[in-house]
DNA sequence: GCCGTCTGGGTTTTT
DNA sequence: CCCAGACGGC
């Protein structure tokens, strides 16, 4: 299938042979030209599908770029070496596991099980994880994982050790418990992967033969495992095309290397570099204002977007808008949405893009007692929320018994009597003699054995024999089945059922929800656990008409007709975290998320920030960005600034004094129906606290609890707050 | 071992 | 302001 390229998308498809580096821009068709040069490489022969390997930062990119290599060259698609790099990694390993010691049905450890392992480790070596805590610590491990540090090869004086070189033995520990686990963490997929390479020359080499043609999709976001990892696979043809955009860089904190791009054509031998400057996303205001914020940022590659041909050329301007308080600012974004959508966007079009997470709520609130139909991408996560991990960690158990972190998680919940003593007592046990939590378990329920109290060993006798009847639920049901009747037999399912906790409801309303995904489409327990492993929520898109509500990084490769960029106040954005513990360095990748949030936008562009916002319960006062000076003044636009803003150029940053009282919160306009309840006013309820109407029918009102549930209750329950 | 009350710390960004 | 984890009484 033809596709038309521009010139130097042209020479990006065409220039096959060699180190290439086409740094390209947001909006200048980067997934286009990816694709059309595998299909290009492919359909004329230079190499056969499973010979190009093409390797993308998120699972959402890898899917878009499968299903549209399939347009173009149909079933071969399939057959590329095409996903993340964990994904890939992991696809290597599950086939040479055992080189490395570890067993083939090894087991990925989410997030929780890894700071749970570490907790318990730190504990047992007597560490005061109040000082030092544990996430901290698997942060500390985790960033030398980035950068392809075992934990043999950790240099004295690390300096990210900040408990004085104690970290480092926490790291062995960890990573003993790991492989005696048969377990691997996110960074194992590609650190011990590189390990199979470097003690492997035959493995390496196989692959080193079979990948003619690799591909590299954000290759600004690749950390140093990835780099490396990368240049011993490349170093047979030394056919290496990294796309990608320095100005987007935002993973920093992650351990990517935004060295890996700028130092390409020094790492790798008569490197081609490739701009793509044609930008088909924007208009000319928008990426005037892009540009502009981008420009204020030092050693860059540099490189200007145009607008492409035969596009509208302005535009409306970028709108700068202040607000007086966090939720004026939500209010300002529903007017401007309901705007857009009067004249003719959908709703899928629009996005509010913020800073943290927690800025989404006031947002949720504003959406809701104004009926704008929105989703939350990314936040609280799917597959991150306590029950569904629960529900994983039975499933885990069952499918392999060995797995002591998913065994360990569920055994007592709900309570069966084994309470954290004789969890720790086997834990010991394990650990002592070698064998994992399951068998020492059994152990200790033998007729001979009594170093458990009597009431314990009943407890986990009963435990075992209910462990045993779910593996034969998974035998003989189908996952879905088996799920379910293992939940229920559990008494999972009633401990949440009688709970009086405000998240019961959902919580059940989320187990539905998983055991219908696996319904519809796993067929197989463990197929499913491999899937769930690997992804994460802003990977799956709905095609439902809403705005979408995520943070700055999560928007990355994203675009939409009209962008919010909310909660541009110094502190927030840029986060003042970035500013304390990376200085300029940290600004700087501040700014590049500035650009990204600019760019996702094809023509309509509102900036909006808030002197006073609502914080840990406690108004602040807040100053706009500084990142609002670095916008054109002939390309925006400003809309309701404070009085002290009316000259935006040399404006002083500073309209409320600290000193000053904080400014009240402007009431809303409380009037209404007699009971002064209307959706959309906050209410609070004696057992779950504060929450938003959501839905009035009658006296059943539906009510979404701020602490994160949703539910139906009687009016006369709630009092307006 | 369980369940209630108290308190200090927490909100950057996530494959 | 909210929540997880510590602590103490049963």
């Amino acid at each position: 299938m033809p596709i038309s390229l521009n010139a130097e998308q042209q020479q990006a498809v065409d220039q096959t042979e060699g180190a290439v580096l086409v740094l390209s821009g947001a909006g200048t068709g980067k997934t286009r030209v990816l694709t059309a040069r595998l299909a290009h490489i492919i359909g004329s022969g230079l190499a056969r599908p499973w010979e190009c390997l093409a390797v993308t930062f998120t699972n959402r990119a890898a899917s878009e770029m499968e299903e549209r290599l399939a347009n173009m060259i149909g079933e071969d698609a399939r057959q590329v070496w095409l996903g993340t790099f964990h994904r890939i990694g992991l696809r290597i390993l599950r086939r040479f596991a055992s080189e490395l010691g570890y067993a083939q049905n090894f087991v990925i450890l989410g997030e929780d099980d890894q700071t749970r392992l570490i907790k318990q480790i730190m504990l047992s070596e007597g560490y005061d994880i109040k000082k030092y805590t544990p996430e901290a610590v698997l942060a500390a491990i985790q960033s030398w994982k980035d950068k392809g540090i075992t934990p043999d090869k950790v240099l004295t004086g690390d300096r990210t050790d900040f408990m004085s070189g104690r970290v480092l033995g926490i790291y062995r520990m960890y990573q003993d418990r790991l492989k005696s686990m048969n377990a691997m963490d996110f960074g194992d997929l590609l650190l011990l992967c590189l390990e199979l390479f470097t003690e492997n020359p035959e493995i390496l080499a196989k692959y080193q033969n079979q990948f003619r043609y690799i591909m590299v999709d954000e290759y600004q976001d690749t950390n140093t495992a990835q780099y490396l990892w990368l240049r011993l696979l490349a170093q047979k043809w030394g056919n290496l095309c990294c796309v990608g955009d320095d100005d987007q860089s935002i993973y920093s904190w992650r351990g990517a290397q935004i060295d890996n791009i700028l130092k390409f054509d020094h790492d790798f031998k008569d490197a081609k570099i490739i701009r793509l400057e044609s930008n088909y996303r924007s208009t000319a205001h928008i990426l005037a204002a892009a540009s502009s914020i981008i420009r204020h940022n030092e050693g860059r590659l540099g490189k200007e977007l145009r607008v492409a041909p035969n596009r509208d050329p302005d535009g409306e301007k970028v709108k700068v808008k202040g607000l007086y308080s966090g939720r004026e600012e939500a209010l300002a974004a529903v007017d401007s949405l309901e705007n857009a959508y009067r004249h003719g966007t959908p709703y899928k079009q629009m996005a509010i893009l913020v800073r943290t997470t927690a800025q989404t709520r006031e947002f949720e609130e504003a959406f809701i007692t104004n009926a704008i139909p929105y989703q939350v991408i990314g936040g609280a996560k799917f597959y991150e929320r306590e029950e569904i991990r629960d529900a994983i960690a039975y499933l885990r158990t069952v499918a392999l018994p060995s797995d002591d972190m998913a065994i360990m998680r569920i055994i007592n919940k709900p309570r069966r009597g084994i309470g954290d003593t004789t969890i720790d007592l086997v834990r010991q046990k394990a650990l002592k003699e070698n064998i994992s939590f399951f068998t020492a378990l059994k152990d200790l329920t033998r007729p001979d054995s009594f170093e458990l109290k009597p009431a314990a060993k009943k407890a986990a006798a009963a435990f075992l024999q209910s462990h045993a009847l779910w593996t034969e639920y998974a035998e003989k049901l189908p996952p879905f089945e088996a799920l379910k009747n293992i939940l229920d037999n559990a008494g999972y399912i009633a401990m949440w059922q009688e709970s009086t906790d405000i998240k019961a409801e959902s919580k059940l309303e989320n187990l539905t929800e998983l055991l219908s995904v696996l319904k519809q489409r796993f067929d197989s327990i463990p197929a499913f656990l491999e899937h769930i492993a690997l992804i994460s929520d802003t990977d799956e898109i709905v095609g439902d008409d809403k705005v979408s509500i995520m943070t700055l990084h999560s928007a990355k490769g994203l675009e939409f007709d009209t962008v919010i960029l909310a909660g541009w106040e110094e502190g927030l954005f840029p986060h003042q975290r970035a500013l304390d513990e990376t200085g300029d360095f940290g600004l700087e990748e501040e700014r590049r998320l500035a650009y990204v949030g600019i760019t996702r936008a094809r023509k309509n562009v509102y900036i909006t920030y808030a002197a006073n916002r609502m914080v840990f319960g406690q108004w602040q006062t807040g100053i706009p960005s500084r990142f609002l000076e670095e916008l054109p003044a002939a390309d925006i636009e400003i809309l309701g600034l404070p009085a002290s803003f009316k000259s935006y150029s040399n404006y002083t940053p500073k309209i409320y004094k600290p000193t000053d009282p904080p400014p009240p919160p402007r009431k809303q306009e409380a009037k209404g129906s007699k009971s002064g309840l209307r959706v959309g006013i906050r209410v609070k309820h004696a057992l779950f606290g504060y929450g938003v109407i959501m839905k009035i029918d009658g006296e059943k009102l539906t009510v979404l609890f701020e602490n994160g549930g949703k539910k139906n209750i009687l009016a006369s329950f709630v009092t307006t707050a």
